[in-house]
DNA sequence: GTAGTTACCTACTAGTTGGTAACATTTGGA
DNA sequence: TCCAAATGTTACCAACTAGTAGGTAACTAC
């Protein structure tokens, strides 16, 4: 099973799971993902769709695929920058500066423009799963920080959604022209979650 | 051109503009835009398909309208509870007090679900013009609060955005059956940006 | 060289979709 | 009562879609 990286550039240069997943990724944010056909895909890679059929079974499984790999990225490299002996508010922005760099990227979005209604039961049942897991982390560093004094708020279930609303929703400009860098993004999202944009009552 | 609200019931049901406008938002919110056909409107409302293009032009042309309807009701209504001697502060929650009703409402989600990607280049700039105007009625409040000590933040674009990506949202998880009352959710989305969730440094 | 595998292609199916043309019926008004 | 406009319907089209069947060239191992 050649991987990505062979030293001797075959004669025949075959597409990989990877390419694949690339393309989709970027396609889905660009068009939607029901605007976006295997066609256009295969296209884009100078195949034809059933070469995609031959290392997928199902345009949800390409979806799924993107998914997961940036799932699994965001988990990793996370786990490399996360310190446990920092406090809750410290571990969230940890998490949320993260969380906002992989969404920027192409592959990243479709963590968050996937649609579990139109997957399969068991497609939709894990991607599902992913986001509770994701939903999950940040809760429990809002809860960690207030344990420890670092962060004041008197509920986090519904403060969690709205904070992964503010993040998520940065998919959606992207396309409309708005572009703006990661880092003020973070900048002023945490300002505006962390200390709150009142003045003097 | 007989409008809603006829006294006397005819005989022949005829449906009007806005029974379609309203069994399609619903149907859009619920499925998609894309995953909601013609056919699957015309069925809810027990007629033919060629009878929606009796009151309507194209598909397109039902999206804009829901968002047309819901756009004009907020305008209404906002013009209504608004009060220009209140402080930015105040108007600017008046403002995002009843987006959220809005949007929570069947109808009211195209405005946020709708998508000028899939629109015409005419429809997709008028819904463009629609958002931003929304956009630029709350931060002149932001802007206001600002001037008037009510709000404490250094800029209003980004903050703007980060506010409507939070709302927004909503319409999101609505769908997968996280149901939280507007109540509650403005309570906390309030709280969030108007007090920020740190706790001491 | 040859056998097996990998990775792709051409050609197709079966179904859906937005949209249209032509025709039918109901209704309100004169 | 009769007409014209309003409001439907049936029957269709052309384009597109996800997915499949079956064949083939190239590479690999022996």
């Amino acid at each position: 099973m050649p991987v990505a990286g062979n030293i001797a550039p075959r004669k025949r240069r075959a597409i990989s799971r990877s390419d694949i997943v690339l393309v989709s990724s970027t396609m889905f944010q660009e068009r939607g993902y029901d605007r976006t056909s295997l066609e256009d895909i295969a296209r884009a890679l100078s195949v034809t769709k059933p070469s995609l059929y031959y290392h997928f079974a199902s345009k949800e499984d390409i979806l799924l695929e993107c998914v997961r790999v940036s799932y699994v990225k965001f988990r990793g490299e996370l786990a490399h920058r996360d310190n446990p002996l920092l406090n809750g508010r410290m571990r969230a922005e940890i998490f949320l500066r993260l969380y906002l760099e992989v969404i920027s990227q192409d592959m990243g979005v479709s963590m968050v423009i996937a649609d579990d209604r139109v997957m399969s039961p068991s497609g939709g049942e894990q991607y599902l799963a992913w986001k509770r897991e994701l939903n999950n982390d940040l809760e429990s560093r809002l809860k960690a920080g207030i344990q420890d004094g670092s962060i004041d708020v008197s509920e986090t279930h519904l403060t969690s959604f709205a904070i992964f609303g503010m993040f998520n929703w940065v998919a959606q400009w992207k396309v409309s022209g708005n572009s703006f860098s990661v880092d003020e993004m973070f900048e002023r999202f945490t300002d505006v979650i962390f200390n709150g944009i009142g003045g003097r009552r």
